[in-house]
DNA sequence: ATCTAATGGACTGAAATCAGTCCTTTGCAT
DNA sequence: ATGCAAAGGACTGATTTCAGTCCATTAGAT
């Protein structure tokens, strides 16, 4: 057996990987927050019945009744029984509370640096898959949602367009990486105020790059998207100075 | 509000992330389990007292002793007793059961194009990086770990090398991302015969991959290290053919 | 007007998990 | 030799979480 030097093996518990983070009733509703703001159940939408979603969930029902109780209660949420009821996702209440200060810095750059790195390779690798009509319908269709969204419901939808672009890659754990990209900079941006001019330039944008992926032009998308993502680079860090 | 079209919102459940995916006992043996394929925790070295690592894996230390007790009832762990005494790392049993077959074309040409987004963007930001000298020496400590192991012990070493490349790029994201496409690779590889000639090859890669990092030479890093991963690929690749 | 089925609401007892405490073993320092 | 401190081993009672069951409400179907 070879030597094997202990490095900072203390140091490298950091990829260990936790089992749990909280309780679970805080994990899921960790989990519920974080499926909104990707536009997994986009605001006015239905979610799933209860029983489905606690299963999706790996969580029991009453546990998740505990979590939907607490986001209703915070408003966002609005359940109505019966027959054909059920919850349906209000607007993102936008609080801008906990604005960003300079001690965020290194996330930011850490969020950035990953973003730029994981979704301009999806991109370009969802131009090269050969796609579906329903898949090509199904990004128009939720281009167009971006494009007639409002201030309170834009960053859910526009999340959600580019987890559907990643997810054209051919590879889930890819698709997975930029979900949690998406997730961790909408975090950011919630913590800002929203500025009306970008969503007119950011359209634009999302209509090229779909059109590169469309004509399977993977090295556009590429570049297109890294343009995209340079738009919301300025932004953060600009905010800052 | 604007409307909002459901699309395949059903599918679009994929991006949830469950909650548990098991009972804890059985998330913290996966933990345990990925962190030594990953070197957190390589062959011959101890795990940390049981106290700290229940604490690190967010679990009491009940669960974590009943994994602990399994996974050395497998021959994976050997415990002893008293003060200086502690969990070691035994050498990989490296079983051959479930050898790689046609059904896993999907699942490797996942990881492998995850792992060619990711692991070469990381290796260009580590050249970019300014290390210190004890990044620069424990860089070479693990370089000199992995070529002077043997059959038994190589991948979790190689695993540990390639996450600390990783670990210098500035994002944690991307290093985290690194270690996910490193244990997914190594289980792949757990799954066919281990090659002898391949690792002086790769040893050689490594140190010209170390080298571009260590002059700060982004773009020869990346090159480099895409190269070093054409050939697992390659290796995967033809194994099924 | 009634029935039906799908939904949220509520409760219960069982099982898993936890936090805390104390015991046992061991090697080094004295 | 002896004591100490750090490690694993074992137990207990409290808490969380679960699976299962039944109730209440509702809109459409009949």
């Amino acid at each position: 057996m070879a030597e094997t030097k202990p490095l900072d093996s203390r140091d490298g518990m950091r990829f260990l990987g936790q089992v749990r983070r909280g309780n679970v009733f805080e994990e899921t509703l960790g989990q519920l927050l974080r499926a909104m703001r990707l536009g997994v159940f986009p605001p006015g939408e239905k979610l799933p019945a209860e029983r489905e979603l606690a299963e999706a969930l790996g969580v029991s029902r009453a546990t998740l009744r505990d979590s939907l109780a607490e986001l209703q209660s915070a408003g966002y949420l609005q359940v109505q029984r019966g027959r054909y009821g059920g919850t349906v996702v209000a607007a993102h209440p936008n609080t801008h509370e906990n604005p960003l200060d300079d001690s965020d810095r290194a996330r930011i750059e850490d969020v950035l640096a990953f973003r730029s790195v994981v979704e301009p390779a999806a991109a370009e690798l969802a131009a090269g898959a050969s796609l579906t009509a329903t898949q090509r319908n199904n990004l128009m269709l939720a281009h167009e949602a971006v494009n007639s969204a409002d201030a309170t419901n834009y960053r859910p939808l526009d999340a959600r367009l580019h987890v559907m672009i990643a997810d054209l890659s051919a590879s889930s754990m890819l698709a997975k990486a930029v979900a949690e990209a998406r997730d961790a900079t909408s975090e950011l941006l919630d913590r800002i105020p929203f500025l009306k001019p970008n969503i007119a330039h950011s359209s634009r944008q999302h209509e090229d790059i779909l059109n590169a992926i469309l004509h399977g032009d993977g090295a556009s998308a590429k570049k297109l998207m890294q343009e995209h993502l340079d738009g919301t680079a300025t932004l953060l860090r600009g905010f800052l100075d």
